[in-house]
DNA sequence: ACAAATATTTAGATTTGTCTAAATTTATAT
DNA sequence: ATATAAATTTAGACAAATCTAAATATTTGT
């Protein structure tokens, strides 16, 4: 697989494999930023290495050799994510261009041997899922601190509220977008929530609840 | 730079920018595993964008640019080495090839942040030196253990007599190649040497130390 | 000095991935 | 139901990197 195949692949991944319809021409076109013609051509030569199914304006769909091909492209990403965030020291916002690179790097060894020097993390710092070798995983979600049970845990990622004012409250608490958020008690009186950031315990007020976006694993 | 016209600079500079005289279109297909024309082309190409210059039949050689950028390859290609030994455990002897392929992701800002985390090292497994963002190196020599001065160090590339049983001395003794190595005290008496290797002090004969071969930085 | 050997370049193809412009198919709206 | 619009494919071109075969330049041996 070349580098542009492999971004080809996976742009159709990321389009909805799960849905059940095929996937436009045109939409891939869009994802990556190139003209229609130039993914016909593509889907050509995919549909001839048995990575997808391709009816000519029908769209196309990822055969199961095509998604674990995905699968594997995503597992790499996410996990130079996480090496980018966790041992170099880049913002979470900073690392997909790099990643976007690393990603087509040609190694089973090194992927694995990189998989245990992070301590195999199930998710990168979107709190997106990291999938298994054998391309096993489980979905993510984002959902508001209030809407999860106790004991949850996901990556922050983003605010319903992005007034300054709460802006600056998690600011001055410490909380940033991408930092890892653990739910450990919930106060039915009041909504107020107990939770565990940087190794920090806080409690915050239902308000503040109610605003932050956890990325979180679904259960099973 | 394309990864192909990084692989050719840096292919020219190993074949000897030190020396005076310009590299030949054959030394270079060589090299490269590819074929005389496709280096002709490819020079033509590398001198339309003064990373070379070149007279036809003449052969090549780097410009200033063309060296600056070459070493920042070699900077990326070692540094990558580095990590892939020290963090993940790799051998000494299976980095290449993912090095090779590593030391063309594009972003100035990993290259500096890996820098930092794998300490600013000065040699790469092998004992290379490792340019700095400037260009800037030591060269190393390859040097017997009895050649090289009190204080010495570097990194074990090679034995002078291979036979099974210095091979077993080196092995029994916890002496692998690839381990860093530092002369502590040598004795004029018998030319026995202290020597430190992987954190444990031993000595060892005049007539191991004048087998084993050590890859050290120049002084100055 | 000149023929033979060697090194290098040129000419012409090929593959990959892209593009524009034109043709064709499918969807939409009256 | 049919004309327009939108989506998609085809045709033909191009740049990058490679190759083979042929042409040309340089070196070497006598
Ligand atoms: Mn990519
Ligand atoms: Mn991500
Ligand atoms: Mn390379
Ligand atoms: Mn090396």
């Amino acid at each position: 697989m070349t580098l542009s195949e492999e971004d080809y692949i996976k742009a159709i991944y990321h389009l909805g494999s799960g849905k059940e319809q095929p996937i436009s021409t045109n939409a891939i076109a869009v994802q990556m930023e190139t003209k229609p013609s130039s993914v016909t051509d593509m889907l050509k030569k995919l549909s001839g290495k048995n990575m997808v199914k391709y009816k000519k304006y029908k769209g196309v769909s990822l055969t199961e050799h095509g998604e674990l091909t995905a699968l594997s492209i995503i597992r790499k990403h996410r996990l130079w994510e996480v090496f980018l965030v966790d041992k170099l020291g880049f913002a979470w916002d900073e690392v997909h261009e790099v990643a976007e690179q690393l990603e087509h790097i040609k190694s089973d060894k090194l992927i694995d041997k990189l998989d245990t020097y992070l301590g195999n993390p199930r998710v990168d710092p979107h709190g997106d899922p990291i999938p298994s070798k054998e391309g096993e995983f489980k979905k993510s979600v984002k959902k508001l601190i209030s809407e999860l049970p106790l004991g949850s845990e996901g990556v922050c990622v983003g605010v319903n509220d992005s007034s300054a004012a709460f802006l600056k409250f998690l600011d001055k608490n410490g909380i940033s977008l991408g930092d890892t958020l653990k739910i450990l008690e919930k106060e039915d009186f009041d909504g107020s929530v107990s939770i565990e950031v940087n190794n920090k315990e806080m409690r915050i007020s239902d308000q503040i609840a109610s605003n932050l976006f956890l990325e979180v694993l679904e259960k099973n």
